[in-house]
DNA sequence: TCTCAGAGTGCATTATACTGCTCTTATTTG
DNA sequence: CAAATAAGAGCAGTATAATGCACTCTGAGA
């Protein structure tokens, strides 16, 4: 998973639980600019950033070997 | 996945693989210092240093969302 | 139209990730 | 033992992530 796509992955669960930046932003601990910045695609994001946002939206990050090449 | 077992998969794949600290880190184009702070648990690395680390090490990041409430 | 909510952006500051250089500490090998 | 290899840590500079504040823009609703 590419940054880009894990960082849509973020906005789009956020969308998908209805959950306006503002409200992740406070739930997770991170400051509002920091998930607009990221939302909007301009950041690299730190690994605590990061896991912060995942657990308050129920997901986790995870490193897996790469299957061959798949379509992605 | 914690930060911790995260980083800890990256060092025991890099393990695997028999490579040095020097070598990942020159694959991946990440300062030396950076990986061996890495590594001993010192970091926060952003997305972009897990990203070229992963890919050298042939592994990927990915977004997931949570099962139930897995013993980890 | 006016208002409000939500998202995105510019600017500035602070914290810290990234990096190189150097030294130390095993561990291995001659 | 001496030398080479690999990992960890101190020090210091640079780049940038994280943050707050204020502003703009768009869409929904009164």
């Amino acid at each position: 998973m590419h940054s880009e796509k894990l960082i849509q992955t973020i906005k789009e669960r956020r969308e998908m639980m209805r959950v306006t930046q503002e409200t992740l932003a406070e739930l997770a601990g991170v400051g509002l600019r920091t998930l607009k910045q990221l939302e909007s695609g301009k950041g690299n994001p730190t690994l605590e950033t990061l896991q912060k946002l995942a657990d308050v939206l129920g997901m986790e990050i995870s490193l897996q070997i790469r299957k061959t090449k798949e379509n992605e």
